[in-house]
DNA sequence: TTGAACATCTTAGCCGCTAAGACAATTCCT
DNA sequence: AGGAATTGTCTTAGCGGCTAAGATGTTCAA
């Protein structure tokens, strides 16, 4: 874009690095709150965010981290109740984290506290400016997205 | 909000999870880039947020970190070159970590692509919906800043 | 059937984190 | 002013998670 205001790109640059770091923040407190490492969290919400179950290689893949941590991540998680290993019947070699229905209670419960701040945040506008947020979400997650996986 | 139909909830929860997620592996990425764990990388951008120069205690506040790993964070970005130790002239117990202006330039790189993703995608908008995306962006990291603090 | 490829687990070694205490500078109280 | 308490940073010991490499068990292709 040529004609935006430079002000306004470095307000726009200064939200982004405020939000990230808060959202950073966020990870690590609600890790905290439930007995887990940060990167454990980020493994359960991976394996929450999924289709189906993920298998132990592809959240290495996903989070980065070696197998072997890995492997670390689901003892924990699965000792903390929150996931079971199962082994997939197709493939006996692969393991298949199933994330656990009940005993989610404080997951969602921290989550529900950050759903109720989004729900107070999002009252303030009405119908189309909501389709405004939205379109400039959607993007703004596309365009991150590629941006991630090619940095 | 009462009358938000609960679609539109999920999906704008959906989005929070997903650029959350995005978020933080883009912190890994570009502390990897730095040669910065990332850890390391979140108080350089503390540091360089800040207005003035940081000590090291406030550094431990604001990371959560205890004194003794902030001690190690800061040998690193000094080693690095990133900043640099300035006993506080009125306090000679304090530690002044300054920010190195010259040598950020991976670090400014980085950002600037962000940045131009960015420019990206507020270039699908005009002002009044740039207006409306930017109340949205304050509301929510205020909203998220408290919540955030106690949690 | 046998070797190669694959998925996960195990182990050794390293590194960063916490907690506790050492050290140095400052402030408080009398 | 002068000693005690407080404050800010650094040091150290010990712990735990991470990586890399190799072990184990499974599948696949010829």
């Amino acid at each position: 874009m040529f004609n935006m205001e430079p002000e306004v790109l470095e307000r726009f640059t200064l939200y982004m690095r405020e939000q990230s770091a808060l959202t950073v923040m966020f990870h690590t407190k609600v890790a905290e709150q439930m007995g887990l490492s940060a990167t454990d969290e980020k493994c359960l919400d991976l394996a929450m965010r999924a289709e189906g179950p993920l298998t132990a290689g592809r959240i290495a893949e996903l989070s980065g981290l070696s197998t072997g941590a890995v492997t670390g991540v689901i003892d924990r998680l699965e000792r903390a109740g929150f996931v079971r290993r199962v082994r997939d019947p197709h493939d006996r070699r692969k393991v298949l984290v199933q994330v656990t229905p009940g005993d989610l209670g404080k997951f969602e419960q921290l989550f529900g506290k950050a759903q109720a701040s989004l729900v107070e945040v999002l009252s303030h506008f009405d119908d189309d400016e909501l389709q405004v947020i939205e379109r400039y979400l959607q993007l703004q997650i596309e365009t991150f997205r590629r941006r991630v996986i090619d940095t």
